[in-house]
DNA sequence: CACCAGGCAAGCC
DNA sequence: GGCTTGCATGGT
């Protein structure tokens, strides 16, 4: 992939690997909007971006050029060689045709509060309600960013949930799961969980310091270690990844760390494939 | 009305 | 360790 900084405008070239509207609805980020324009809105660590493709190149608008070096060339990885990642997982023949069916995904480097706020959420509930919930409480409860014509609204900051009681979180209708964020959010405020430590760890210790937090079992701390922090060798498993191991594996104890250190992608493509099949719209 | 949704904790064995 | 049940909410 080749990218071209060009002040506040970027531009993305070879992008077979990069489909911005598979990447945001495959169901690991849940802020992406589409735009009235057809591209997309995000924001990521408070900095607001507009994406759009303009022939088989992709268009990042920035609000600074800065914003592409401090937040979303990480956010997209985009020096990772996912031809290279592709052709590798694609030798699997179970695991050829969702990669052939969800080409130009990406495993988005998210911010590492948000995806542990975002999957907390998750849990036993379906994506629709787990992107209403989110954006209710940043619009509650983030800061305000405009940004050409459009407001955008921060991911609010442990600070800021922390303080919160479960009362003051009644409006975004995240039920049982509120104590939990408010609990998660603490535990960062006082240090019990550390987002530079976690990253120092080897991913089994870090699965385990996120254990330690109510709410967070093995799926959600996967998760966050996936989306959060960067170990694409974790292999989340849900209900649709149980169907997986069913009907592609026929086996309901299937283990995805056969796909080795990019299991996580590889989740990605079957976790998309499987719902794809079974009708489920991005 | 029942059942489900990118699960988890608590209680039991 | 494994199995069962309750959990908030909203959609079908």
């Amino acid at each position: 992939m080749n990218v071209i900084v060009n002040g506040t405008e970027v531009i993305i070239e070879n992008t077979e690997d990069f489909s911005p509207e598979l990447a945001f609805e495959c169901g690991q980020a849940f802020r992406w909007k589409k735009a009235s324009s057809g591209g997309y809105l995000g924001i990521a660590k408070g900095v607001p971006v507009k994406i759009h493709n303009r022939g088989e190149k992709i268009v990042l608008n920035l609000a600074s050029q800065e914003d592409y070096d401090n937040v979303w060339k990480e956010y997209f990885d985009l020096a990772c060689n996912y031809e290279n990642i592709r052709k590798t997982l694609s030798k699997s023949e179970k695991l050829a045709p969702a990669i052939e069916y969800g080409k130009g995904i990406r495993i988005l480097k998210q911010d590492f509060w948000e995806a542990l706020c975002s999957f907390i959420i998750s849990q036993c509930n379906n994506i629709p309600r787990i992107k209403g919930i989110i954006e209710k409480l940043c619009e509650n409860f983030g800061d305000v960013v405009e940004f050409e014509e459009e407001t955008f609204f921060s991911f609010p900051s442990p600070n800021i949930i922390a303080k919160l009681t479960e009362e003051d979180l009644s409006i975004i209708r995240a039920g049982y799961r509120a104590k939990y964020l408010i609990n998660a959010a603490k535990a960062v405020v006082n240090g019990e969980i550390d987002e530079n430590c976690l990253r120092q760890m080897d991913t089994e210790k870090a699965r385990k310091a996120l254990m330690q937090l109510q709410g967070v079992g093995r799926k959600v701390a996967d998760c966050v270690l996936l989306y959060g922090l960067g170990r694409m060798e974790v292999y989340p498993v849900d209900v649709w990844m149980k169907r997986v191991a069913q009907q592609f594996f026929d086996d309901s104890g299937f283990d995805g760390s056969v796909f080795g250190e990019y299991a996580g992608l590889a989740q990605q493509y079957l976790f998309h494939y499987i719902r794809g099949i079974n009708g489920k719209t991005l």
